[in-house]
DNA sequence: CAGTGAGCGAGCTTCCGCTTGACTT
């Protein structure tokens, strides 16, 4: 008896392949194989006529999926329906999720299998649990697939409905969904709250002190005057920057903050209270796709893409298990690992006292996988493993999260002190405490935020010496200390994945992907860890509240899955679910028609901006990006917003500025020596630039020069301008072959370039300085790695004979390649590339063609 | 590539979720 298992991904094919009797095959489907048209090219010429073939989804016909076979994924199928040829049973084992079981019925659907078919499932890839599967099977749950469909209709219908309004209104190419849409609306409200803060100030007095006869200081602050409390940040409104009346606090500013440092430098302190109190502090529960690229973000500073392309490669080559995962849960086998190598690297003391499990869910979880965690029923530690930069630092931060898991609590003892200042009727209390870690417990292996637990710890400890109520007290040093409020911080990858899972929103295999679609459509920019909204995410988040504001509503997703739930569990009928989504009254099809008509696309263009004394000035998004316009009806004036100019960035001072800027005109920075006319910065589609001369003369070309990246239009000098007129900058000429070497920017950033040989600048390199001997030594490193890579391992003569080109066995990057003209073939592993033979690689360059 | 805020208008843009391969600078 044969049989064919059908998992989702390649790898872990290869794994429970390990576990499975003889003659069952194992291969993998590589997520799902077919789906609605994405775009015009992928619809069927058949149906390229019907109304709804854009949509993918028959609206008339009981919202009839019209599915596809992608051109990447007919390789699959094709692969899969000749192995089916060859046995006698099909087995669905793909996951236990409303993903996977889609996915078991689209491959049934597809591969329309002759011989019996059944389905499997296991929660994690051990012999035992696999065994167990093979005992087990079930058939297809038609539910939870009506479920899966019903959700990949609901978020085609609102994103190719919705998308389409935006192109009219607003702009070609935009985008909104029941995903994205939320991300958006949850950055720019956060803008909008930064925006409408004001910051406030206050004083508050810090003291070292300490006990009378001891050399130890300790700091205090502090908290009450004759009573009153000190106001601190949380006073203040963040809309107003006044104090929020509701408790009477007193508020210092720096002249009484000063006065009274000095009625307390000749005060009596002693201390007035003492209280101890022990906490445990427990472990995070394992890692799941949201937490680890969380923390892998704060810790390394890894953006959320990176940490799932090093946590794919650790995954494929055995070190950790999947890694695109909503489950907490750990395997019986991960937990007995853990505990061992708790005992073995920490001791017994270190040891939690029974198993811990972490059994909370997430919202809108599916579970279909372990929490992430070092593979196999023994744990490498990250030094047995061999793995070294980023993968070390990912591996190193799941090993460490999973064993403290199973690690002791950690005992903490909190120390509070009072401590009164008292001087002519001024009684003033300073506050100080202290921390001790009476047993680190878990923290010995892994600290939440921190890069070294061992030096955390050292970090986490606060010392105060042993204090009695009563105890005398000297001052050492009496300092006032001004604050400013501060705004919410931007959400960072990290944080918005983090709000997003919280809420439902998005699937672990999205995350990542949520955060380029927001960046791709132009909503979001990345500086440095910070996601800031554009102007165009303001517009769109604005239209959608006013006119869809369910689709910019958490709840949405939330009451989307409720349903689901109940379709899954066969409580409710898919097709009457979609009907009133799409067609009841308040329905989509409904909402649509409506908002068409309503939305005055002049309106829609207006950005509504939460800065006061905006008057007479409105920024709008038109054809060609942001642009400020007067609204004074008489005599309008207009200019574009420079590139960089954020919403966030957006004063009433800034604005009058560029539009006094446009009205007078570019002002010269000096004289171009060559010509004598006159250069000038200029801002442009793609940023700012500079010019000889303005340009009048249509028919020469003037000359011109983007600035670089980090320069400010108003801080460019002439020598500097003049640089960037002569890029690419002539460097020197090479002392071999006398050709001239030159500097300049180009598509990957800046380089140097010899005789056709480019090498990209350093970090530290600065173009417009870069000099002769640096420019060789990058050339030459250049030229070798060069030839070392191109060197053609075999040449094996041209195909076709005579008049084809040229086929070469190369080594790249990624290892060894065949390459035929623009083709180029990966050699699969086991194949030695030197001695590929001219017919084998004919062969593989036909199977790829 | 280059500073605009209106025009002729074919055919196209767009969703979310599951996966890896290709890229050989």
């Amino acid at each position: 008896m044969k049989a064919l298992v059908i998992v989702e991904s390649p790898t872990k094919a290869k794994t429970i392949k390990k576990f499975l009797p003889k003659g069952y095959s194992v291969d993998s489907s590589m997520g799902h194989i077919r789906d609605l048209p994405a775009n015009a090219k992928e619809i069927p010429a058949k149906y390229k006529k019907e109304k709804w073939a854009n949509i993918g989804i028959n609206i008339d016909k009981d919202f009839e999926p019209l599915y596809v076979i992608s051109a990447d994924k007919k390789k699959v199928v094709d692969k899969l329906k000749k192995q089916l040829s060859d046995v006698d049973e099909l087995i669905l084992a793909t996951d236990e999720d409303r993903e996977g079981e889609g996915i078991s019925w689209h491959l049934l659907e597809v591969l329309k299998p002759k011989m019996p078919v059944k389905r499997m499932v296991f929660h994690e890839i051990t012999e035992d649990a696999i065994k167990k599967a093979l005992l087990n099977f079930r058939e297809i749950d038609m539910n939870l697939v009506n479920a899966q469909e019903t959700r990949r209709i609901m978020d085609r219908l609102a994103g190719y409905t919705i998308s389409p309004l935006l192109w009219k209104k607003l702009a070609p190419g935009l985008s909104a969904g029941r995903v994205q849409s939320v991300a958006v609306e949850v950055l720019v409200q956060r803008e909008r709250e930064r925006m409408r803060f004001v910051t406030s100030s206050y004083w508050d007095i810090l003291a070292q002190l300490n006990k009378s006869g001891d050399k130890v200081s300790f700091k205090s602050e502090l908290a009450r005057v004759n009573d009153t409390r000190i106001a601190t940040g949380k006073d203040f409104s963040s809309e107003t920057g006044l104090l929020d009346t509701k408790s009477k606090v007193l508020l210092l500013n720096e002249k009484e903050a000063q006065e009274l440092v000095e009625t307390l430098k000749s005060a009596k302190w002693s201390v007035q209270a003492i209280e101890k109190t022990n906490q445990k502090r427990s472990p995070a529960p394992p890692f799941i796709t949201s937490t680890l690229q969380q923390e892998a973000n704060r810790k390394y500073g890894f953006s959320a893409k990176e940490t799932m392309q090093v946590a794919q490669k650790l995954y494929e080559n055995g070190y950790i298990t999947y890694m695109r995962t909503d489950s907490t849960n750990l395997s019986q086998q991960a937990i007995e690992a853990a505990r061992n190598a708790v005992v073995s690297i920490y001791g017994k003391d270190y040891l939690f006292h029974t198993v811990r499990s972490y059994n909370k869910k997430a919202k809108g979880a599916q579970e279909a996988h372990e929490a992430i965690r070092p593979a196999g029923n023994q744990f490498k530690t990250p030094q047995e493993t061999g793995l070294s930069g980023k993968e070390f630092k990912l591996y190193d931060l799941i090993w460490k999260r999973t064993m403290a898991t199973q690690m002791a609590d950690a005992l903490l003892n909190f120390t509070n002190a009072e401590i009164v200042a008292q001087n002519n009727g001024t009684s003033a209390m300073f506050k100080s405490s202290g921390k001790q870690i009476v047993f680190p417990g878990f923290f010995r292996a892994y600290v939440e935020g921190s890069d070294d637990p061992e030096a955390a710890l050292e970090d986490q400890e606060s010392m105060l010496p042993e204090l009695f109520v009563g105890d005398t007290i000297n001052a050492k040093n009496i300092e006032a200390k001004g604050h400013e409020t501060k705004p919410p911080a931007r959400f960072t990858e990290a944080t918005l994945v983090k709000a997003l899972e919280k809420e439902g929103v998005g699937r672990p295999s999205t995350y990542a992907s949520i955060i380029s679609t927001v960046v791709d459509r132009g909503y979001v920019k990345k500086e440095g860890n910070a996601l800031i909204p554009s102007f165009m995410a303001f517009a769109v988040a604005g239209l959608l509240e006013k006119h869809f504001p369910d689709l910019v509503d958490t709840k949405f997703t939330s009451e989307m899955e409720g349903k689901l739930d109940e379709i899954a569990a066969g409580e409710h009928e898919m097709l009457k679910y979609l009907e009133s989504y799409f067609k009841g009254e308040k329905g989509l099809l409904n909402q649509i028609q409506i908002q068409e008509a309503q939305i005055d696309p002049a309106e829609a263009r207006k950005i509504v901006l939460p800065i006061r004394d905006l008057e007479g000035l409105q920024v709008l998004v038109g054809k060609f990006g942001p642009y400020v316009q007067t609204t004074d009806l008489a005599e309008t004036a207009s200019t574009s917003l420079p590139i960089d100019l954020y919403p966030g960035d957006v004063t009433q001072a800034k604005l009058k500025e560029l539009l006094q800027d446009s009205k007078d005109g570019p002002s010269s920075l000096g004289k171009d020596p060559e010509t004598g006319d006159d250069i000038f910065v200029l801002n442009g589609r793609f940023g700012p630039y500079v010019q000889v001369g303005l340009g009048e003369d249509k028919k020469v070309k003037p000359k011109r020069g983007s600035l670089l990246k980090g320069m400010k239009p108003e801080d460019l000098d002439l020598p500097t301008a003049l640089k960037l007129l002569d890029m690419p900058r002539l460097v020197g000429t090479h002392p071999e072959s006398g050709k001239e070497i030159r500097a300049g920017v180009g598509r990957f950033g800046p380089y140097v370039v010899h005789d056709g040989t480019f090498a990209s600048l350093a970090a530290a390199d600065n173009v417009l300085e870069v000099e002769l001997p640096r420019a060789l030594e990058l050339l030459t490193k250049a030229a070798n790695r060069k030839s070392r890579g191109s060197a053609p391992i075999q040449e094996l003569g041209k195909y076709p004979e005579e008049k084809g080109d040229e086929i070469q066995v190369l080594t790249g990057r990624f290892g060894p390649y065949i390459k035929w003209g623009k083709l180029n073939v990966k050699i699969p592993k086991g194949v030695e590339p030197e001695a590929i033979t001219r017919q084998e690689a004919i062969d593989l360059i036909d199977a790829k063609k």
